[in-house]
DNA sequence: ATATGTCATGTTATAAAGTAACGAGACCGG
DNA sequence: CCGGTCTCGTTACTTTATAACATGACATAT
């Protein structure tokens, strides 16, 4: 896991951003959830919340289930994090700023998830939620599949960690 | 739970249907799949997994996860069910005849779930998956929120069975 | 400075959802 | 009748998630 300077750099400005966004909303970015957001961003793919319990064990001993559901809840609350249903993971979101349901992307062979800014599902859904008469609350897409890195491979490296 | 004639007649003549269907793949819709179909169909909304166990334990006796997990993975497999991801439920398949992905709008007070026919996410959704090179294989999409009849009231009678 | 409140976290226990692995009976084709 | 395949039963277990209660840290009001 050695990580060059820059990436680093990088992350801690994100993280900077992240605390900066919560402190404009009254919350706070507290270590133990920078840390678990931190883990997450890093993964680059879907984590389920007891793979963040285990690298946050190796750090600090035990780590109870609750510590970090409640800490990847309030990163779902601030947008900072997306839940990958089809995965039970927990993803980082892309773009933070202003809160969004993502559309995923997700390879179900190296496990990458890539979130997609373009509405994919936009006009016609509201179009049809209208006739439904229905009040749209949350929207969750994923496409799951092959991505390009992993269409020409042919069998299961199924993720690395 | 006094049905109308009608209901059972048409509930059969739609459980006939799925039998036809499976046969006519060289599967066999068993009485127990069979059965599992029904409870589903009935409900009209996604039932856990767990709740049709209740169902059937009722009738024969302690039933495991397994006996209605491979029977609903069955169902999955030909279509005849879908997987709710939002509530961990499975939902009968309003249009069985040809395999497809379900477009669900499902209401967060009274748990009905509507499925759409019509493509809500469609060329934008090719279009990007050709941008990232990516290989679809399955489309998740799940609208959360109320439905007519639900957007009205104002607390939680939160689903009835 | 002390009481009171609020918020984040720790801790214990348990619930809910899903699966692995093995065995027994039914049924089919040779 | 033998060997395969399919379905289902059964036991045990894993994975995912939450309820409920305790503790500590910090803010502020008196």
């Amino acid at each position: 896991m050695t990580q060059s300077l820059e990436r680093t750099r990088a992350l801690d400005r994100r993280l900077d951003q992240a605390a900066e966004l919560c402190r404009a909303r009254g919350q706070s970015l507290t270590p133990l959830r920078r840390r678990v957001l931190e883990i997450v961003v890093e993964a680059g793919r879907p984590l389920g919340a007891y793979d963040v319990i285990d690298i946050l064990a190796q750090e600090r001993g035990r780590v109870a289930p609750p510590t970090v559901y409640r800490s990847l809840d309030f990163l779902l609350e601030q947008g900072l994090v997306h839940k990958v249903l089809s995965v039970n993971g927990f993803v980082a979101c892309s773009q933070a700023t202003r809160p969004h349901a993502a559309e995923l992307f997700i390879c179900q062979r190296c496990g990458t998830a890539v979130e997609v800014a373009r509405r994919v599902a936009d006009e016609r859904l509201e179009e049809t939620a209208a006739e439904l008469d229905f009040a749209i609350d949350s929207v969750v897409l994923e496409v799951r599949g092959r991505c390009a890195d992993c269409r020409i491979e042919t069998s299961p490296p199924h993720v690395t960690a």
